[in-house]
DNA sequence: CTTAATGTTGTCTG
DNA sequence: CCAGACAACATTAA
């Protein structure tokens, strides 16, 4: 579930604990990892919080936390979850799979629900791993993160789900900005035109405030046709499945060829 | 029963 | 070196 729209509104749902003192961690190999001895985390108090792509951002006073939902995982504040309506949202009130709590000094505790365990929470991540921020991106860092005018043949949806390049862009995203955009998400990133990276640019902003105003990642055109047998929500054709950048992608080959 | 799933990482292969 | 394929992680839903 978790793409950047997600993360940013974990964001949100934890900001309030800037000023809280972390007491006490308890759960299985996430921050402490196997460590021997104290969590690192506990005694940090937090003093901001931030998130680059689909990775949230814990400032503390001598480390920073670094929060990452995987595929699966979402955050819980006292046992309130950001969104009523995810897709697993039924399973989050199943306490088999809090996987970590957190708990502050003054009471409040933070909980990471993961029935897959890909979450991962890390002390001081490398945050220049991660390419610029799918929200912010400029459009010459779009130019630079797709290889415009190289001899890359790596197909444009790879490019953006590439977190180095863009940060931010998940499997549903990137196939519903490509469909926006009326781009072949399997077409060479390398050559499309500098009036189609704006066009690309365009729709990477307007799809992110448009699915962020419906509340989450799988909110797109796209969302309800990507099955088999699927078809086009603007034009009715069969929407062609194949596997591009290690995912399953769906798009329309009349208005994306 | 089988298949695939909104993610990342490492390994292997061409 | 580059890109793609695939496994691994663990569970659920179609």
């Amino acid at each position: 579930m978790p793409e950047l729209l997600e993360v940013e509104a974990y964001r949100r749902l934890l900001d309030p604990l800037v000023g809280a003192t972390i007491s006490r961690v308890e759960g299985d190999h996430l921050v402490c990892g196997g460590a021997v001895g104290r969590c690192p985390a506990e005694g940090l108090t937090i003093t901001a919080t931030r998130r680059i792509g689909k990775l949230l951002l814990l400032d503390t006073d001598h480390h920073v936390l670094g929060l990452h939902a995987g595929m699966t995982g979402s955050f819980l504040l006292d046992g309130v979850s950001a969104f009523d309506a995810l897709r697993y949202a039924p399973a989050v009130a199943d306490r088999r799979f809090i996987r970590l709590r957190a708990e502050m000094t003054d009471g409040r505790c933070v909980e990471l629900h993961d029935p897959r365990r890909l979450a991962r929470v890390t002390v001081d991540p490398d945050e220049s791993r991660l390419g610029p921020d799918a929200t912010t991106i400029t459009v010459a860092e779009l130019r630079r993160a797709l290889g415009v005018g190289s001899t890359s043949p790596t197909a444009l949806k790879a490019r953006l789900l590439d977190q180095a390049r863009i940060a931010g862009l998940g499997n549903l995203l990137a196939d519903e900005i490509c469909f926006q955009a009326h781009l072949d998400p399997g077409r060479r990133a390398a050559a499309l035109s500098g009036e189609e990276v704006t066009v690309l640019h365009r729709q990477i902003g307007k799809t992110l405030r448009a699915l962020g105003r419906r509340g989450g990642s799988d909110g797109g055109a796209l969302q309800d046709a990507r099955v088999r047998g699927g078809v086009c929500p603007r034009c009715g054709t069969a929407l062609e499945r194949r596997t591009i950048g290690g995912r399953t992608t769906f798009s329309c080959p009349v208005e994306q060829g």
